[in-house]
DNA sequence: CGGAATCCTCTTCGATACTG
DNA sequence: CAGTATCGAAGAGGATTCCG
């Protein structure tokens, strides 16, 4: 294991010497979302073959960016979670993941190519101003191309969580992931995505008023 | 050319597909600093291999991250030069720039890790209060470990740029890379450091109370 | 079934040498 | 100065196998 450096003394360098290589941010996108478990991550990671999946997994932790802990009773399986430290790095990601939605991603999705809703929603999680937050507390489904993530708003922040079947959202809102794309990339505004019938809601007005509200203002 | 794609229609997985291989990033960081000749690029990237910067260079100028253009009279030679889309990458990759210095740079380089005054004061272009900032206009020198580049803040903005000889600095700031990489990675503040004498100051004492003073007060 | 190690092939990287 | 050509070494991807 020739631990490749660029040998710089320098924030980039050195943040690209941890977690520069292929994969590896994807990974820490991956655990942006809650803990996941080992076949989650390779079954999201579509292409990255396992053996490196385990060596990434190895390396962050050795590097503390991540911990492997067990999950609760019945399924007493392995769970990979992010660090502080890792929490921190998916903060400092945010502003790429918009500079990508803007400049690196086509408005439709291509052939072939993976869509998922917690993938989606991660654009809107530092888009709002937590001030227009602060006071919502509300939890929406977004089904986006046939799968599923929750946003939870609470306590003047927004976060993209896995959508498991015990909780129930207070609304559910079917949208293209292209459409998210498209407002997540400030092309158009939300306002505008639903003027034009591309969000289809259902569920408690009242919430999803306040979410307009919330993401209309920043977009 | 077989075009390695992560094909996942999301923000991250869109940017690191063009800009996540070896070596592409910290071309864009060389950049952030002003256009630079071929040559300034593999003297900075030791260790890149002519070829592979000649690949990256016209990937980066495909994509619409770069241009390449010809220098004024004299030097009749090529330089590269972000596009708007670079400079905004380039914005967008400052909170991991911070993240590095706190959890990826030692506090002393190691033997043989290159050092560049450059790459140090990049920390500060983003971690100072416009407001502070504003009704500044200076240009400092920093010396850093026998590199030197200029720090230059007018309108409300800090920048690094190339100490050329043609600019007079309004004073000259003699320090190592380990004490501006625990300032910027707030290990240190900016008065402790002077305090420690770990900073040498030469010049215009009213400028450099200034830049202490719209340091000082965020980290 | 979750969590890997092994093996093999292919791609990418790094270094040096060479050219307009 | 600004690259191209070449080649051995390292890394990635896919399939298969193994273990608890």
């Amino acid at each position: 294991m020739t631990r490749r450096s660029y040998d710089q003394y320098c924030g980039l360098a050195g943040a690209l010497d941890l977690v520069g290589e292929r994969w590896t941010l994807l990974i820490v996108r991956e655990l942006m979302t809650g803990p996941k478990r080992y076949t989650d991550l390779a079954d999201a990671l579509r292409g990255i073959g396992t053996s490196l999946l385990a060596q990434r997994l190895a390396k962050l932790e050795a590097d503390g960016i991540l911990v492997r802990g067990r999950m609760a009773a019945p399924a007493a399986s392995m769970v990979y979670k992010l660090t502080e430290t890792g929490e921190e790095l998916g903060r400092a990601l945010m502003p790429l993941v918009l500079w990508g939605l803007r400049h690196a991603v086509p408005e439709e999705p291509a052939e072939g190519v993976q869509v998922r809703a917690e993938w989606s929603l991660l654009a809107f999680t530092h888009s709002a101003d937590p001030a227009t937050l602060a006071g919502i507390e509300a939890t929406f489904e977004f089904v986006v191309d046939g799968t599923s993530a929750m946003l939870r708003i609470e306590g003047g922040r927004a976060s993209v969580v896995q959508a498991d079947g015990s909780t129930e959202p207070d609304a559910t809102i079917r949208i293209k992931a292209s459409t998210v794309a498209a407002v997540g990339s400030g092309r158009m505004s939300v306002i505008e995505a639903t003027a034009a019938g591309r969000v289809e809601i259902e569920g408690d007005p009242e919430a999803v008023e306040a979410l307009i509200v919330a993401f209309g203002s920043t977009l």
